[in-house]
DNA sequence: CGAACGTTTGAGATGACTCAAGCGTTGTGG
DNA sequence: CCACAACGCTTGAGTCATCTCAAACGTTCG
């Protein structure tokens, strides 16, 4: 998200709280009420629904995003927040945004912006799972998680790291983590890209992203320029 | 949407054309720069997304809901507009949407709260295609569907006309026609629901949600109270 | 050092798909 | 108004992708 200098340093000074947390961890119950919002600094997080212990990963957040800038207006989260990777978050509470809201209006709209950029990523995930087998599917992630990345800064477009499992990645495909090993090593066979827990490293972006029916239009990217605090293309408006 | 006296008139005002659609017309297209959104009035619309074929429902839009109330924000959508049957809509310049948010911030809230909705939405769906088999992801829409509908008054809970054919719930669940078909005849047979292109019957509503591992906390309905146009419940700031 | 957890591998089961065909209904043009 | 085409529904047989269960191995962490 691009921000101008005043909105930045406004921004800047609504966080109520910087925090460090650990990998793994739970950061927010389905239902509890929430007065304030998470920006995510530095780590992965997820979004999960977990119903009769089903559980499904509904988004994967990278530094940059706001991992529930929705929580601001809904008041309760329909589903569970987590850290994937140690993580460093910044609190800002539900009243500063409020205040913002009324001063920068033009923040408020690449909030907002931001908050319609989550819903089109989910809208490409339920194509993944209602429409992509196994192998698309891991390819299809992949490949998104490369040009958001590559967007934060923090991919070249051919290797990034990544806090991700092999059980985090069947809860994000809807698979089975033992059918996900055997897409992986599939997908090295074909030396399109090989991941290793930490390390992601695609071997052939093109056919990757063919295999996945990846197109980055969804995102909203503007790939020619990146900032460090994540860059999704800025609302003209 | 729950709305004030004046913020219904203003609104109304602000509608520019009212048209009546035939059913299965593809309606807006993916990467089209758009300036005005829809409001439903009638009849039955959908969102999908269609890539080399691969054709995926992400919304069921029912009447009184913005079918693409985001596209204000994004300018362009990543995915397809059509009815699924005989539709009357409102078409709501962008411009006058800029000028009522100017002019009612509480109402702009309310639109804001509804594209949240539609959010939470989708990440039921992913869970539906992620971690449930056929017969639960059929038990699930049809209990969200139930839901939403008895919220604008179209449902009294056990009965309600709905426009879809067995492949329009193939593109929604993910699923093949000829599989649907045989999930609908099990539905039936366990004496669950019946599902008559047009009607749809709920024998036991509890029993379908708990096959479905429906809750429909996410759509935040109010549902002690509903009124004609939708009803989700008013955000309170 | 042991426990917990992730990864790798195999064998067998099964849910959903594919292909194919007949039937019913709807809409349309002659 | 009838004939035909298009399309949805129903059904069966066979295939295949993914799952389940089970077990061994590696790594990390306390």
């Amino acid at each position: 998200m691009h921000l101008e200098v005043e909105e930045r340093a406004r921004f800047e000074a609504a966080i109520s709280e910087v925090k460090t947390l650990s990998p793994r961890q739970n950061v927010l119950t389905a239902g509890e009420p929430l007065d304030h919002s998470i920006l995510l600094i530095e780590g992965f997080m997820s979004r999960y629904i977990d119903r009769n212990g089903l559980r499904q990963l509904v988004a994967v957040h990278v530094p940059g995003d706001f991992v529930d800038l929705h929580a601001f207006s809904l008041e309760v989260l329909d589903h569970d927040v987590a850290t994937m990777t140690a993580a460093t978050v910044a609190l800002v509470p539900h009243s500063e945004l409020e205040i913002l809201a009324q001063e920068l209006p033009k923040l408020t709209l690449k909030l907002r912006f931001s908050t319609l950029i989550d819903a089109a990523i989910h809208r490409a995930w339920l194509f993944r799972l209602g429409r992509l087998n196994a192998v698309e599917r891991i390819a299809h992630f992949i490949s998104e998680t490369n040009v958001r990345l590559m967007s934060a800064g923090l991919s070249d477009g051919r290797r990034f790291a990544l806090g991700l499992i092999q059980p985090d990645l069947a809860e994000i495909c809807g698979l089975t983590n033992v059918h996900i090993y055997r897409v992986l090593r599939q997908l090295r066979e074909q030396k399109l890209c090989v991941f290793r827990s930490s390390l992601v490293e695609i071997l052939d972006p093109e056919k990757l992203a063919d295999q996945g029916h990846f197109d980055p239009a969804y995102l909203y990217i503007d790939l020619q320029s990146t900032d460090a605090l994540s860059s999704h293309q800025r609302p003209t408006k």
